[in-house]
DNA sequence: ATCTTTTTTGAGCGATCACTCAAATGTGAG
DNA sequence: CTCACATTTGAGTGATCGCTCAAAAAAGAT
């Protein structure tokens, strides 16, 4: 009974997504999601219950959806190895017009400020998550024998993100062409070099 | 004649150094600057002619004591080499408390979209300069003999910025402790081995 | 002292901010 | 069709935004 939403929740929060990616938090206004939502003011604050509620439900969903991409290319890849090393040279490819942002996991961490800690810390919490998927990745390789068992994959995660991280602000920047494929080369090959070491 | 100015612009600066540098452009208000300054809006618009304005001469002050401080602990290293290494080993442990922000050109280019290219021009070209330092300091790795000529100076002074940056953006997360001093090894071992793999 | 020039002051400008709510609108149940 | 209820609408809330400007204050010249 009763009349139904107007809107699709999905399609309300990837807009939002886009908007608070290209924009950031702070400079994004209602005026600018109003637009994007194609939602009247009353309409978002009943669906989502403020701005910093909308921002939060956009990054989870922006998180979930960069956690399942992940895990997709690792279920594809020859070894967990492999599927590591390629995901940060398929991220430089990935669409060059459109991926000319850096995460927006990323963004928030450096805008959000101790002043917002509301929305910096869930931004820490997701990056620590993708960190422990990249670990499970190296858990995965080392189970595989492409990397020895003693590494640490705590801190093989770490570089790894460092790498992924170092990428995305390269790509920010507008880093392109054979420059940017001697960089992924850069990036990509000490953990590309993991497997010879272990076989030696 | 007349009467002179009451603020001290060096100070000012410093101090929306400070402040643009923790709260980030659009989070900071002309509200937090008057306190910052301790100057009234009419004084800041007098001295400094917009907030953006203030911003730029914040920005162009912040690049310019980066590059002083890189090019003061280049002068007074070993040699080149271990001068890059030891600038990043240097900025991990410099003032554990206080360096807790990423460099204020990284968070500018990451908050500053297409809508403001006015400060994020000028952020990628401060980046630019600085990444220029850095190749200088491979150039005269290689005159030193301790960089293969055949090197290319550029592609380094990228992989080593890249290092830079994810290094703020590790101190930023709130990495410290023994994790802090592996990624560190992690991040600047690769430069350091420049070195042998010349010598050898 | 007075004049001249520069700076500081702070009330207040219009615009926009995030947000609210009474009224209008749509929808299933009876 | 009417009723009950959920949703949408959009004018409008007070607060704050970046910014201006007439008046007051300060300091050297005379």
């Amino acid at each position: 009974m009763t009349r139904l939403p107007a809107y699709d929740r999905d399609a309300a929060l990837e807009a939002a997504i886009r908007l608070f990616w290209s924009k950031g938090y702070h400079a994004t206004s209602l005026k600018d999601l109003e637009a994007a939502l194609n939602m009247r003011p009353g309409s978002i604050y009943a669906a989502f219950k403020s701005k910093q509620a909308l921002f939060l439900a956009a990054m989870e969903r922006y998180f979930e959806k960069m956690q399942a991409g992940f895990r997709a290319h690792m279920a594809k890849a020859d070894s967990p190895l492999t599927g590591l090393a390629g995901f940060l040279r398929a991220y430089a490819e990935g669409a060059p017009g459109t991926r000319v942002h850096a995460c927006l996991l990323l963004k928030t961490l450096l805008e959000a400020t101790a002043t917002d800690s509301e929305i910096s810390g869930p931004a820490r919490d997701y990056l620590d998550r993708m960190k422990g998927e990249f670990e499970t990745g190296f858990a995965a390789a080392q189970a595989a024998g492409d990397v020895s068992e003693a590494a640490d994959t705590a801190r093989l995660a770490r570089r790894y993100q460092a790498a992924l991280t170092a990428l995305q602000i390269e790509l920010q920047r507008g880093l392109a062409g054979a420059e940017l494929a001697d960089f992924v080369d850069d990036l990509a090959a000490p953990f590309e070099q993991l497997a010879a070491e272990t076989a030696a």
